[in-house]
RNA sequence: GCCAGUGUGGUGAAAUUGGUAUACACGACGGAUUCAAAAUCCGUUGCCGAAAGGCGUGGCGGUUCGAGUCCGCCCACUGGUACCA
């Protein structure tokens, strides 16, 4: 064994092991207990970030413990490789988004190879290969057979400069951030799935996640966002009828106006003799299609002129347009009742509208001033005709009940959720595998035709999708007539691909289905692991996907990840100076020197080049824009992939962010050699004699029970709680316990390598590559990879005597010693007799004394 | 805006079921080693206080013998918000 600890050579060699060994890959085994661990694949965006290596070092933690716990293990890995950001690239760069993906690919592999990571490259996967978008298409046109897809008109963002549909993320302050013109919306046919027909069953079977966190369930359940009311018609004069749903049908008679979204018909018509009304519609128009910026823009309405007839009251209630009311969700129309709901009683007072209140608190105590804001809670019914008096869950059935008879409105139940638009106006994607013909309409591409291959060597310079102008592309025939007809030239989703990834590893090779029977063998996936950020749409796509997938006959369960760990993100800090014209340059925090205090506050930073100041911006997530990327290449070359893998298993415990830290990383390497040192000096001293555990002096046993006690403790770390973190400091105690421990007897030298080789196991999920060279160094001639795990043995974790904390009033006074086995009155006298308890308690009188066996005891006195 | 989360020493964090607040590290300071430095090793390190002791987990309030942990209100920050992935 060398003295010193040389990662490079160690990782290459190690590395090389498992390649010529073919360690990671995997096979169907009937007889044996398989494990799928999965990592969300990355978009292949150039290089690995550190959100990447934290993401994939939980994944090999988790997939080499399981290894070790003598199950069959499979980790693919692969790339989810269409999407925007090719698209960009292909612009800035000049170079088609295929070539400018597989070389980041390329890239990107070898980065994840340098990392250790125990991935079956055999059944890698990139979504932009024909042979894995083949099976999507061919399953969307099972979907059209089945019923589950339409086509409907949608809104998107329209930039009338770039004559291109903009993404929300490429529409910037209202304007288009390429043209910087204002952005229009622009209604045009799109696909959409029917994910509201699975609504049902995908708020039902999270009950069924029992191993997903709390938060990720609730999101998807609001999301989903089941709720009970009532679906009712106003007629409006000399027009149709204008349906709404509300969950508070207790206040209809409170209606004082509806709204109608400036897209509804009723909008257009009305505007049509009203040129003030079509100048707020064509304002309307220029608000971006987010939720989030619809729901914090200024609330503004214009009359139409028409009025609407009250269901019940017959009473008419002038009918508004409104820009927050969606046109896409519901009926694009909803009625407001000012008194009862916030957001209408603001509009109300802003346009002064009548405020009618129909409801009050039960209780009269209860204050609330509704000049001042609405009245939102439930209650009794006021000022409603034959409904005064009930309460607002009587009158919700009593209101429900007098429309169905009046033939004028019907219980409903509703969803959030709404269907899933999967068109996409761009060129980097799967394309969509329909053909538009005049006399057969929307046919699908029949499945000896798929797939439907998308072009590559094109010319993209970013004025819309390059297939749009190619009619060697689109222009073909249509399957059913054999007519001319005209190929859809828009693309999938890409949230499309990653929605079935994880069953095609197992299938990957099949070129005759979509999965096979291995797809069965090894989903559902054990150990799902991805950032947080996806606890909404890539996770609730791929619910439904697998639901699909399971009504098709291709998989036998109801939900594709048994557990998934939510990872936070990665942080650094940011260093600018302001520009002369205001804007900001930031500068990477490696090319900053910091000055700080004695306490270590900041005072201040200047940049390491011409040693003049900038500015603290604070720590935020590793980005582009910031400049605050740390790149792993770099940490990986300086100080081996081990360290890096421990110090971001350290920083933080998984679900949490995790700053990134210079200094933390070289005590993460100082630690390796520490450990590496420990190792070399214990072997330094000889062979080493077989344990006798009934022959150690109590120091031996006190070490021995550490080892024991920290198997215990770690191996409940990784596979229960997922706290990585505590793992390495529970081993970090074990080490420092071995280092201070100096015995060079026999049985001390066997208590000793015992310790070591229970570290070496026990961290070697998180840093392999050292593990597996101090393993053969300690003796093993095995592969560490295919160790059994170790096992705490329970006759080294007793004691004889354990410490019992003594509270006065609930105050830390003192600690006594007594028997493991002592009982209550036992301890309660000890603890009595305690000279410094004495102190606090003999001018006082005792009124109460609670023990808690093994633990403390707490004297109320008085 | 809405939904979900987070907030503990100078810093990253620990405290798992309501029971010793600050484990394990980083940094800082002191020392050993060295011609010197780096590296390494040893020690000190929540705040106030000479000590006894007091105070202390974003803020305010509550429940309890006992609250970082439970409840209510508030503040700040983060993720998502359906075309970024």
């Amino acid at each position: 064994m060398k003295e010193q600890y040389h990662p490079q050579s160690i990782e290459a060699n190690t590395q090389l092991h498992w390649d010529q060994n073919q360690s990671f890959q995997v096979t169907e085994q009937p007889g044996k207990e398989k494990f799928y661990c999965l990592s969300m694949f990355p978009y292949p965006s150039g290089r690995l970030h550190m959100g990447h290596v934290r993401n994939y070092t939980i994944g090999d933690v988790i997939s080499r413990y399981q290894r070790m716990q003598g199950k069959n293990v499979m980790q693919p890995m692969g790339w989810d490789a269409f999407g925007l950001p090719a698209e960009n690239a292909a612009i800035k760069n000049k170079v088609a988004p295929a070539k400018w993906t597989y070389e980041n690919i390329a890239y990107m592999k070898d980065q994840l190879k340098t990392l250790g990571f125990g991935y079956d490259w055999s059944r890698e996967v990139a979504t932009c290969h024909p042979e894995y978008y083949r099976w999507e298409q061919w399953f969307f046109t099972k979907l059209m057979d089945k019923g589950l897809v339409y086509k409907k008109n949608a809104m998107v963002n329209w930039d009338p400069v770039d004559m291109t549909v903009l993404a929300n993320e490429q529409v910037i302050d209202g304007r288009g951030w390429r043209s910087g013109a204002l952005v229009e919306r622009k209604e045009i046919p799109q696909w959409f799935l029917k994910i509201t027909d699975y609504a049902d069953e995908l708020l039902d079977d999270l009950d069924k996640l029992e191993h997903w966190p709390e938060q990720v369930k609730t999101m998807q359940k609001n999301w989903i966002g089941r709720s009970e009311g009532v679906e009712l018609t106003f007629r409006v004069e000399n027009d149709g009828d204008l349906t709404v749903f509300t969950t508070r049908p207790d206040t209809l008679m409170g209606v004082t106006y509806v709204a109608v979204a400036p897209q509804h018909p009723l909008a257009t018509r009305a505007a049509e003799t009203n040129a003030e009304l079509a100048t707020f519609i064509e304002e309307c128009s220029h608000i971006k299609m987010a939720e989030a910026d619809m729901a914090t823009m200024e609330k503004k309405g214009m009359a139409t002129g028409f009025t609407a007839k009250h269901p019940i009251s017959g009473k008419r209630v002038p009918v508004f347009v409104a820009n927050f009311v969606l046109m896409d969700y519901g009926s694009g129309a909803v009625m407001a009742v000012p008194a009862h709901d916030q957001r209408d009683w603001e509009f109300a007072t802003k346009y002064e509208l009548p405020i009618t209140q129909v409801i009050k608190p039960v209780d009269d105590n209860v204050e609330y001033d509704i000049s001042q804001a609405a009245f939102t809670e439930k209650g009794e019914l006021i000022n409603s005709g034959e409904f005064n008096g009930l309460s607002s869950e009587e009158a919700f059935k009593a209101i429900a009940f007098h429309l169905k008879q009046a033939g004028k409105g019907e219980v409903q139940i509703n969803f959030r959720l709404r269907d899933w638009g999967v068109s996409r106006q761009r060129y980097w994607g799967a394309p969509i595998p329909v053909i538009n013909c005049d006399s057969c309409g929307a046919v699908a591409v029949p499945e000896k035709d798929l797939p439907v291959v998308l072009p590559i060597d094109v010319d993209f310079d970013g004025s819309g999708s390059p297939i749009k102008s190619m009619p060697e592309f689109y222009e073909t025939s249509c399957p059913t007539c054999g007519k001319d007809a005209i190929r859809e030239t828009d693309t999938f989703d890409t949230f499309m691909e990653s929605s079935w990834y994880y069953a095609r590893y197992a299938s990957c090779s099949c070129d005759s289905a979509m999965l096979d029977s291995a797809a069965d063998y090894w989903a559902p996936v054990d150990q799902y692991i991805g950032g947080i950020e996806h606890a909404i749409l890539h996770l609730l796509y791929s619910r439904f996907f697998h639901k699909l997938m399971r009504d098709m006959g291709l998989v036998n369960s109801d939900e594709p990840f048994k557990r998934l760990l939510t990872q936070g993100m990665v942080l650094a800090e940011t260093y600018y100076r302001e520009d002369d014209n205001g804007g900001q340059s930031w500068f990477s925090p490696q090319e900053v020197n910091v000055q700080r205090d004695e306490k270590g506050h900041l005072l201040s930073a200047s940049l390491i080049s011409d040693g003049q100041p900038v500015i603290f911006g604070g720590i935020t997530k590793m980005s582009k824009s910031k400049n605050n990327g740390i790149d792993p290449q770099v940490m990986i070359d300086r100080f081996g992939a081990d360290t890096v893998r421990l110090f971001m298993m350290f920083a933080a415990p998984p679900e949490q962010s995790l700053e990134w830290s210079d200094s933390g990383v070289e005590g993460a390497h100082r630690y390796l050699k520490r450990l590496w040192k420990l190792v070399f000096d214990h072997l330094s001293r000889g062979e080493v004699e077989a344990l006798d555990s009934n022959a150690l002096t109590d120091k031996q046993r006190d070490v021995r029970r550490k080892t024991h006690e920290t198997i215990k403790k770690v191996s409940d770390d990784i596979e229960r709680r997922q706290t990585f973190n505590t793992v390495i400091a529970a081993v970090m105690e074990l080490t420092n316990t071995v280092s201070r421990f100096i015995d060079a007897s026999p049985q001390g030298r066997a208590v000793t390598q015992e310790a070591l080789e229970t570290a070496v196991q026990l961290l070697s999920p998180i840093v392999p590559h050292i593990a597996h060279q101090l393993w053969q160094d300690l003796g093993h001639d095995s592969d560490l990879l295919n160790s059994a795990w170790p096992k705490s043995d329970d006759s080294a974790l007793v004691r004889s005597s354990i410490e019992i904390v003594v509270q006065v009033n609930g105050k830390l006074r003192s600690k006594i010693s007594v028997a493991a086995d002592a009982d209550r009155d036992l301890i309660q006298h000890a603890a009595l007799a305690d000279d410094n308890v004495q102190r606090f308690t003999q001018n006082a009188t005792i009124r109460k004394v609670i023990v808690v066996p093994g633990k403390l005891v707490n004297i109320v006195v008085g």
